[in-house]
DNA sequence: ATCTTTATTGCAACCGGTTGCAAGGAATCT
DNA sequence: AGATTCCTTGCAACCGGTTGCAATAAAGAT
């Protein structure tokens, strides 16, 4: 049925180490052996069997993609550069979809049985224990997107959330607004108590500014909406911070719904500047999360660990932007 | 380093055909060795090798998911949808993003190399041909929201979009519009093709109703909102059928923008029904894609083909249906 | 208690490759 | 031409499992 080795050398007239070897980068064939292997291996149509191979040689070029944020439109994008990085540099991404599942044994099992060479946990939610499962196990594991440490226990590449909230926070204020708030994601979501303190931590410095926080149920359109429509009921702030761009655009649409100009009557500034967030009639003055950045830095660590397992656990942070667009008043 | 059959086998005291067995499903093994096996694995913390095992069982339980819709936000359901099917059905999916490659070649040869039980190519775009590339190397395929025919090459799986055309055409003549037009994705794209033949098909029945169409470059919000921004400087028609929701979605913008309102001077429908038309700020009027149907149905033939791969290839189809939203003003 | 039948087990070969090693051949040097 | 070095090549063992087969043990039948 599948050619194999075996066929391909019997045709060739050499032996199954020339074969293997013509088709192993840097092993030592003459050029006419490798040309007489090339011409069989051409008529049959035969590729090597990568899993077979990796019995011996201890690499999959396989890598695990774990993710449980398949509903954030931000990670269209995320899926879409890993996978095409992964594979420009010659590995295959093993996906696996978490959905609400936190423990990490399932997966752990799983990818250890496909003898992964690597995984990459991309999620903002998971807890670094998530991910120092795998580290445990002696599998090169990257965090992408994970929460920030000084003294991390397993590669973590992101942004400072922290610094987000600041950023946010300082930008509400240079345009004036007095009266503002925090609307943030699951209030157990690292990623959204880091945003929060950053912001509080400005805000509180500012002896004119009043802040108020209030927490959507989840990263998604309708708890955004819903809590805003609550927010709305009691009197909106001036201006919100909110945690997430989706969580933001369903804030938008409650305003909107109710009457309220944006940003004339109220402001909103999101996270993530998702692909939506330029469309026109969204046009949501966002802070841009390097994603490219994220990523590209992410494989490179992953790689590097094929090499070298016992890599020292770093964090990388990426520095986030403001994106004007218009749903903050303008500078004054 | 990595434990292994041999090691558990010692350990319990049996042979290592004894261990093989008590991890394969319906193998003869007393209860007693069975638990002295467990034991032995359970301390030494083993997992079976799923590659060394497809060595000589020829299953890897590997799916390749084939797309180069990654842009398009109705893949974020299609992913989280894929991926979650698969694994509960302990198969897992190993992707291929193809972004502009058309060309099967590649994914072929990566595939085989990964000797995959199967392949799911989910993409609109694509050619049959494509998918009979896989179908003609012997590897199960089944082509996910692709193109129907009545003698189908390889499985298909999708919506009928001549029917969708219609639906879309008679939807708008019910309620009241004359001047219709299609604005369809890549003229090249053959859904966009097909969605088309039945919009004109359903117009060109009714003598008072005249139409005009255009093509957006690419299924985007910009290449949508750019098309109509033409059509709006020579006068726009009553309503616009959008060959999917993003280029619609993209077209609301521009008619927002230049104070045309939705739907009581221009009227748009989609096509899709991606999570964000529902957005309140966006409420798009569109034809739903039974997503979730489609990709039960491919991955259930997908398993079929892995006990009888010379099932006859078979063309699903599946209805679709209008979601009645703001975009279109409403039946008299 | 003896003869069948059935269930369990280990042996050894195999799945499709890789690789250390030693032997043979070609090329280089003197 | 003879000695030395370097390159190629095939052999055989191995990677981590599975499985047909025969041997043995257990169970059932008479």
């Amino acid at each position: 049925m599948t050619v194999t080795l075996k066929d391909v050398a019997e045709r060739a007239g050499v032996s199954r180490s020339a074969v293997s070897r013509t088709f192993t980068e840097g092993a030592s064939v003459s050029v006419k052996t490798r040309r007489k292997v090339e011409k069989a291996a051409e008529e049959l149509g035969y590729s090597p069997n990568a899993l077979a191979s990796s019995l011996t040689t201890g690499r999959t070029k396989l890598i695990g993609l774990i993710s449980n944020n398949f509903h954030n439109p931000l990670f269209l994008q995320v899926f879409d550069l890993f996978t095409r990085s992964l594979q420009d540099r010659g590995l295959r991404p093993l996906l696996v979809n978490l959905t609400d599942e936190t423990d990490p044994a399932n997966s752990l099992r799983l990818l250890r049985q496909y003898s992964v060479d690597g995984v990459i946990v991309a999620s903002s939610t998971l807890s670094p224990e998530f991910s120092l499962a795998f580290h445990k196990a002696r599998i090169p594991v990257v965090h992408s997107f994970g929460k920030f440490a000084t003294a991390p226990r397993v590669h973590v590449v992101g942004i400072d959330n922290i610094e987000c909230g600041r950023m946010a926070a300082r930008t509400l204020i240079a345009r004036g607004y007095r009266k503002v708030a925090f609307l943030g994601g699951p209030a157990k979501a690292t990623s959204t108590m880091d945003r929060r303190a950053g912001f509080f931590e400005v805000v509180g410095a500012h002896e004119t500014v009043t802040a108020t926080e209030s927490f959507a149920t989840a990263y998604s359109f309708d708890a955004g909406r819903s809590e805003m429509l609550d927010l709305i009921r009691n009197g909106p702030a001036e201006a919100y911070f909110c945690g997430d761009d989706v969580v933001a655009v369903g804030a938008l649409s409650a305003l909107q719904e109710n009457g309220l100009r944006v940003p004339e009557d109220v402001g909103i500034i999101g996270l993530n500047d998702m692909d939506m967030s330029r469309w026109q009639n969204i046009n949501l003055t966002t802070i841009r999360q390097p994603v490219r950045e994220i990523i590209d830095s992410s494989i490179e660590i992953v790689m590097a660990m094929l090499d070298a397992p016992d890599r020292h656990p770093e964090a990388r942070l990426f520095a986030c932007e403001i994106i004007e667009r218009g749903t903050l008043r303008p500078l004054r």
